[in-house]
DNA sequence: ATTAGCACTCGAAAGGCGAGAGTGCCAACA
DNA sequence: TGTTGGCACTCTCGCCTTTCGAGTGCTAAT
């Protein structure tokens, strides 16, 4: 891939910004006015053909402006962009919602998704890839002769209840019993070691003949898969509606349709980095046929107990990245800061903006 | 409000009928054929312009077929349409996904409104107005010097719970000690209940001089606020870009921002009578301005503890009501049956299909 | 009261036209 | 050699006109 000179490195990047602004193809002498290099429409004009001709841009008729590829958005986003700092007030902002978010009831992750697709006025979505969760204790607690309470706290330091009724008398000794087994034996292990084998050594321990063990054991098992099971969830889809690029309805159906369904924004195969780094996928890298023509930006954050979450904005490809990375950034750092267990910068830093993307030739 | 012919009956439903099948307005011709009244399109003709006169039907312009206005709806949902019983496929199916879903964890308001909006195919919101929650149980485990979990039974059978990490050392006897004096006097009260009072003389009770006290209190008010705090689930927006009248973005975007933001659909005023009657509000039977060229249907189920629940469904006025209905009251009633405490028709039943709507004079 | 016939109306789709934005190229220039 | 003004050219977009057809309202006959 041949070098690329420097006024174009300039114009290309003016192109993308006006586009990004206006959604309009953006000409020569558009260009000539914002970006001040000291030069005329016509030399412009000169410039913008090579660029088209490098696969930077295109045209979508003759006689019309140019339009940023995906290979120009990829340059833009790796090398032409200014790396944005939020200003104060959106920092405190940010910094205010998080904390008001995360105090109210742990279902962090709607919580989370939301408050992306405010901040950055797109569909968001939020998962977490949880690894390996064990129990970390167990307790029963008695209600009466027919109630109990499951309490499961789990390494992730979630705790999970669920309310059994049964149709017979359950004696409290009993469920003490029980109580204090399975905090022994179920605690440490995970999913896959909870083997009928093992209900049924509690089993016999507890002396329990209405076979109350496996329903217990049924909760354990239904905790454990569910938080190991990455859950995804979406908001503001509607925001989609906002974009030009999806006036079409059917073409606005289709990606709504799909993100609804947790859409599966991620390259499966690929391991997320450190925390501060935030990942671009433009239009064709994505991998999801839904996705081709739109883009994707995801941060990623520590949500504790090994366990990262994951931030992602769609967007069309005319996406304003550097606001929306910027952004990203710094709401992953704000939750890595609150959820994770590690040494974290202090509340209203600026980290350094890595942003990654796919290592695609640039071919199309 | 003079009366009305019987054929003009049979027209007006057939017109309708055919206007919800096909979006598109219906023309004498149209109708005789299928409804099947021996006369000719000349007589439907005439009998179509006293419809229109009469405020029932009404013409895009002059040389289009008919369309229905909200009061013919109105009239066609309150005598004429055919109450759609289920198939029993669609029973069972419903069955099916219902104890499924319920299974899964309670986050049931959310799995509500997502099972209306895939049985219906339009956007569904489910939403609970609790009454006055109070705690029926209160206990505290004891995990470690600076960790114990809170774990709060309400009077709606839910079960809340919180880890709370202290920077101090609690010892296991003032745990206990805090456990039993607030399983004693938080029990049985509501939110407002919770004075500074309560809180100062279980303090000196527990012998608490590091203000735990006021700690699990605030759990205490914050559950109990939380549950009595109705809450909206919406899903399925998307499903609106499926329908015609929604095509132009802007529409689409105004209404489905509303309902994200958890739309008030209801008038505020009446309360809902009993658990198997469909409510059906039409155009401008709508309060909410977002709304009043859409139609709601709504039902509610009995959400145990004398709590109601409530489902809806949004599309557009010309809205398969027949079929929404059905669906909705059955699922209503299957609700109820798994949530509520009294005496619910066997599953698989159908219940007497009640619609009632909006009483408004006939006027527009 | 119903029906067949017919002129009429109006919107949607298809074609034509002009304006304007933007290009590519060329010749002149530093 | 790189830059610039000039100019003809291209293509889209919006606007107007035309055509077509579905469906009506009315009238006269049954």
């Amino acid at each position: 891939m041949s070098t690329i000179s420097d006024r174009k490195k300039k114009i290309l990047a003016a192109v993308v910004d006006e586009y990004i602004r206006t959604a309009e193809p953006v000409g020569s002498k558009a260009i000539a006015q914002t970006a001040h290099l000291g030069c005329s429409p016509a030399t412009i004009r000169n410039e913008l053909a090579e660029l088209v001709n490098m696969g930077y841009l295109e045209q979508p008729h003759t006689s019309a402006g140019r339009v940023p590829t995906p290979m120009g958005y990829r340059m833009y986003v790796n090398e032409l962009m200014d790396r944005q700092k939020l200003s104060l007030e959106e920092t405190e902002d940010i910094n205010r919602r998080l904390n008001q978010k995360l105090q109210e009831l742990d279902d962090t992750i709607d919580n989370v998704s939301r408050l992306a697709s405010q901040l950055t006025d797109y569909p968001a979505l939020a998962l977490t890839t949880q690894s390996a969760v064990t129990i970390k204790r167990f307790d029963i607690i008695y209600v009466d002769a027919n109630t109990f309470i499951l309490v499961v706290m789990l390494s992730n330091n979630s705790v999970r209840n669920k309310l059994v009724r049964l149709p017979i008398s359950v004696d409290q000794k009993m469920i003490q019993r029980l109580s204090s087994l399975f905090n022994a034996s179920f605690t440490g292990i995970t999913e896959d070691q909870i083997t009928p084998l093992l209900i049924n050594s509690t089993e016999r321990a507890a002396d329990d003949s209405m076979g109350l063990s496996s329903v217990i054991a049924a909760f354990a098992i239904e905790v454990l898969t569910d938080s190991s099971t990455p859950t995804a969830s979406v908001s503001g889809e509607n925001r989609l509606l906002g974009q030009p690029e999806f006036r079409d309805p059917d073409k606005a159906h289709r990606l709504m349709s799909y993100l609804s369904g947790g859409g599966h924004i991620l390259p499966a195969d690929d391991s997320f980095g450190g925390t501060d780094e935030v990942r671009v996928l433009i239009g064709p890298e994505n991998v999801a046929e839904e996705l081709k023509d739109s883009s994707v930006v995801i941060a990623s954050y520590d949500a504790g107990d090994n366990t990262r979450g994951l931030i992602g904005v769609v967007g069309p490809t005319r996406m304003d990245y550097s606001a929306v990375a910027a952004k990203l950034s710094f709401l992953a750092a704000g939750l890595s800061r609150r959820l994770g267990g590690g040494e974290a910068p202090p509340e209203g830093m600026h980290n350094k903006l890595i942003i990654k993307g796919d290592n695609s030739d640039g071919s199309r």
